[in-house]
DNA sequence: CCGCAGACGTA
DNA sequence: CGTACGTCTGCGGT
């Protein structure tokens, strides 16, 4: 077990700078971050982060200020030991690792895989003999080491080439032990340390010292006599008290100084030029930051990256471009001597309707920019940069096509030729990510930061002018999109999801743009009215409802209520959350099934008709001038690859309840059209099961025609299908879909209000006739698990690195999300495929109608007069083909005034 | 003025 | 102890 030292130079260090290894004691340095920040460092799901923080904090630091070439990072693996063995009480007593330090060591692995850092482990091996080891090496090299380690056996490798950076308050503050520091602490040198300590014992690894002997009385007997041996061997010589108390624990002290040596002879199966700082995976420090919710961490790391560029000198966008000033007129020429894609940034109000463009800045490949002022466009450059960006030939990159295109719009000028969208493109890579700013990704992807260098002698009241007019700033973010449309496309390619972009994302926005544009008409008239209603629902609820407690609370203060509630009426308490007890509906049902008190009623209705008229507010407030209500549809929010709509949310429209419905009648056909037209998939997600699973008895059953509840319950139950009974099909159906979404019967049992045991019998009988698709929710995790993510039909991806986490909330969690992700996924590909056949055989067609919304599984449609009957077939054939399944892809359709009433 | 928590609407 | 979203309100911080 001996590996011999390597005399030979590490590679990566330049000669007459000696090269510097660092090594970090994993365990102990993040033990002691965990101990010295509060738990209260936590990401907004729970997990806690306070010793991986507090640990990259001072590792961040520490590549910051001792400048390391090479690293390494040793943690402890397993409970038996050497010395443990040895000597079973060693270490014995401590208390048990607490789980929320357990959870956080993968998160530190995943930290500094992301710095490309080496960590080590071997099993039965200690941290610090590895440590010890890897330091015999290095200075055998000719390398100078830094040692940090809360452990204080370390301090007997300190020497000439050798520091041990000891943590002396938390982890941010560490002491500097060379050889004169140890000395100068403990009265010896350090490699008489582990004599010291076997006299006076080490407490923290259950070894007993002897009693009435400190670091002084054992520095001065190690003096005197030389050394340990020495001592033990003249323990006899020793006077007093103290020498009768040593010659009764020789035994112990020579234990002591047994399992106090480090090793400096551990296998390792990597050398020392395997340690060397390569530079950081920067996509991975942001993901590894995301997920951890870092703030500033990020950049101090970020800043910290041996590869990336040194402090002060970070380029920006303004020095990679010149702006070109060309005579006016001169665009035309300008742009016609540039072939090839070109970046394209607009800036101004983005609005689906009364947007308005700004500036345009078009950067070349060949560093070259222009940025126009829309304002003062003389006629000639302006008539070129319209056919322009209208020409279908002209290959453009841009970062959100749809945004520029409603800014675009504003000023009369269409955009074509988009070939490439950066926002689109970074989320297809990475879809769980919270936003795509484009400065953002100019850092992630090109290492650079984008935006006009301000002059840092002035103050804060120096705007930055000059860099506003000429433009450079949004210079740097047209180029800076051309340069991340490379970048990117190798990503997408990479994923095989190139198909997505140009296929599917890129065509959908322009789709979604004109969507956005048209807007669907209200009714404000209708909707004024059912604001009052419902404003009046709610004024009679809350009279009544003070009427029973006898005063008046806010209702709409769950606070408030849980004082009424469980204070003032004593109700039963209800499930614990964060703040108390739950005061929700489901919760606020299950009280009145038990207490029939009113006061419930009144509340529930209250909270009912509160949310109608909030809904209904919002709505009045969201009608455009042209009387209709324009929505944003977001394509790069949802991990699984929905849209979303916001500003209103036109997806979450009450549909449910009669009342909810009524808000759904506000929706209606516009002036000039003929009908709404709704067309939505039935059981789009059942179907996608029924395929991925391959399941025989599900495709069956889509393929029988017959309902698919009735059908599914009929075997589950072991009954003729039409025997199959309401609450039967009702459990059935629960399960069938609660299956996609990963519930446990705990939760089926919840949902159904029955017993857990009758819920997993529900349960096991259903998998016993669909063995298929148990093998297919089993397998996909499985899948998952080994490859990292998921993948819908058209091979979009979303990634679940928690799926390997050991925090098993977390695990379970990702799980859920893996078993879903295919199939919300998948029907969001169909419906986007769907979206493209309808749009391009309406314009292939040339029909006037136009697609307002997407629900997910439903499209609503306004009907040019006469357009109707081609219509719904149109809807029905593009639909049903968007994608072959091994099953049908059913459509329906409804036709009618208002949305209400074009549902079927 | 901002962010969080709770509640709740949709697929 | 069921996925994916967006919005509103109250509340406690700034």
């Amino acid at each position: 077990m001996t590996t011999e030292a390597r005399t030979d130079l590490p590679a990566g260090t330049s000669a007459g700078t000696r090269p510097r290894l660092l090594l970090v004691d994993g365990h102990s340095m993040a033990y002691r971050a965990f101990f010295a920040l509060p738990d209260t460092l936590a990401t907004t799901s729970g997990q806690v982060t306070n010793a991986v923080f507090g640990f990259t904090s001072m590792l961040t630091n520490l590549l910051r200020d001792e400048q390391p070439t090479h690293a390494a990072v040793a943690f402890d693996a397993g409970r038996v030991t050497f010395r443990t063995e040895r000597y079973p009480e060693y270490k014995a007593g401590r208390a048990a690792t607490p789980d929320e330090f357990r959870s956080q060591v993968p998160l530190i692995h995943e930290v500094l895989d992301a710095l490309h850092l080496r960590y080590l482990s071997a099993e039965g091996i200690e941290a610090d003999d590895i440590l010890a080891t890897l330091a015999g090496q290095a200075s055998a090299a000719g390398m100078d080491v830094l040692i940090c380690s809360g452990d204080r056996d370390a301090l007997q490798l300190v020497n000439d080439d050798v520091t041990v950076l000891y943590p002396v308050k938390g982890v941010s503050e560490l002491a500097r032990m060379t050889p004169d520091a140890v000395e100068g602490k403990y009265g010896v040198p350090p490699r008489q340390y582990p004599d010291l300590a076997a006299l006076v014992g080490e407490k923290s690894d259950n070894l007993p010292g002897i009693p009435g002997v400190g670091p002084k009385t054992a520095a001065k007997w190690v003096t005197t006599f030389g050394g340990l041996d020495e001592l033990l061997a003249r323990a006899d010589e020793v006077k007093g008290k103290a020498g009768e108390k040593l010659r009764d624990h020789l035994e112990q002290v020579r234990t002591n100084r047994e399992l106090n040596a480090l090793l400096t002879d551990v296998t390792i199966d990597l050398g020392l030029d395997d340690l060397a700082l390569t530079g950081f995976d920067r996509e991975a420090v942001h993901r590894v930051s995301d997920a951890l919710q870092f703030g500033q961490m990020r950049d101090r790391l970020l800043a910290v990256d041996p590869a990336g560029e040194p402090a002060g000198e970070q380029p920006t966008g303004s020095v990679e471009i010149e702006v070109d000033d060309v005579a006016p007129g001169g665009l035309a020429a300008w742009l016609a001597a540039r072939t090839g894609r070109l970046g394209l940034d607009v800036s101004g109000t983005t609005t689906p309707v009364g947007g308005d463009a700004w500036k345009v800045a078009v950067a070349g490949p060949d560093g070259h920019a222009v940025v126009y002022d829309t304002e003062d466009l003389g006629s000639e450059d302006d008539k070129a940069l319209a056919a322009w960006l209208a020409d279908e030939a002209a290959p453009k990159v841009v970062h959100g096509a749809k945004a520029a295109w409603h800014a675009l719009a504003g000023r009369g000028w269409d955009l074509r030729g988009v070939e490439f969208d950066t926002e689109l493109a970074a989320y297809l890579c990475h879809p769980d990510q919270r936003g795509y700013d484009l400065g953002d990704l100019a850092e992630r992807h090109l290492g650079r930061r984008l935006g006009v260098a301000a002059p840092a002698a002035q103050g804060a009241l120096d705007l930055d002018l000059d860099g506003g007019a000429t433009g450079e700033l949004e210079a740097a973010r047209a180029a800076t999109v051309g340069d991340l449309a490379e970048i990117l496309a190798g990503e997408l390619a990479d994923r095989g999801a190139a198909h997505l972009l140009s296929d599917v994302e890129l065509p959908l926005s322009r789709v979604l743009a004109s969507m956005e544009h048209a807007g669907i008409a209200a009714d404000v008239d209708y909707l004024t009215d059912l604001e009052k209603h419902f404003a009046a629902g709610v004024a009679d609820a809350a009279a009544a409802a003070y009427d029973v407690i006898g005063r008046e609370v806010n209702l709409g203060s769950p606070k408030q209520l849980q004082e009424v509630l469980f204070d003032q009426l004593a109700m039963p308490k209800t499930k614990k959350i964060k703040t108390g007890w739950t005061t929700d509906a489901a919760a606020l049902q299950d009280l009145f099934a038990r207490t029939q008190h009113p006061f419930l009623e009144h509340l529930l209705a209250h909270r009912d008709v509160t949310r109608l008229r909030t809904t209904v507010e919002g709505l009045l407030r969201t009608v455009a001038p042209d009387g209709r209500i324009h929505t944003t549809f977001y394509q790069t929010i949802a991990a699984t690859g929905r849209l979303s709509s916001v500003d209103p949310n036109l997806q979450n429209i009450p549909v449910r309840t009669e009342a909810g419905r009524r808000i759904r009648r506000a929706f209606v056909v516009g002036p000039g059209y003929e009908t709404l037209l709704t067309a939505d998939y039935s059981q789009i997600e059942m179907r996608i099961m029924a395929h991925l699973s391959g399941d025989e008895g599900l495709i069956s059953a889509f393929r029988s025609g017959e309902d698919l509840h009735r059908y599914v319950g009929s075997r589950v139950f072991q009954v003729n299908p039409e025997d199959v009974t309401p609450e039967m099909r009702a459990k059935v159906k629960a399960m069938s879909y609660g299956l996609a979404y990963g519930l446990s019967a705990f939760g089926l049992s919840q949902q159904l209000g029955i017993s857990t045991g009758e819920a997993q019998g529900l349960m096991d009988d259903y998998f016993e006739r669909f063995g298929g698709v148990r093998d297919y929710l089993t397998g996909v995790v499985e899948e998952a698990r080994a490859t990292g993510w998921t993948a819908t039909l058209l091979g979009r991806r979303r990634y679940l690195p928690d799926l390997t986490s050991d925090n098993r909330q977390r695990r379970q969690m990702a799980e859920r999300m893996a078993l879903n992700a295919p199939i919300q996924g998948s029907a969001a590909d169909i419906i986007k495929l769907a979206m493209l056949g309808v749009r391009r055989e309406m314009d292939a067609q040339r029909l006037e109608s136009r697609v307002l919304l997407q629900v997910h599984d439903e499209l609503v449609v306004e009907v040019a007069p006469g357009e109707r009957a081609v219509m719904e077939e149109l809807l029905r054939a593009q639909m049903g083909a968007a994608f072959e399944l091994d099953v049908p892809l059913e459509v329906s359709v409804g036709a009618g005034q208002n949305w209400h009433d074009a549902a079927h």
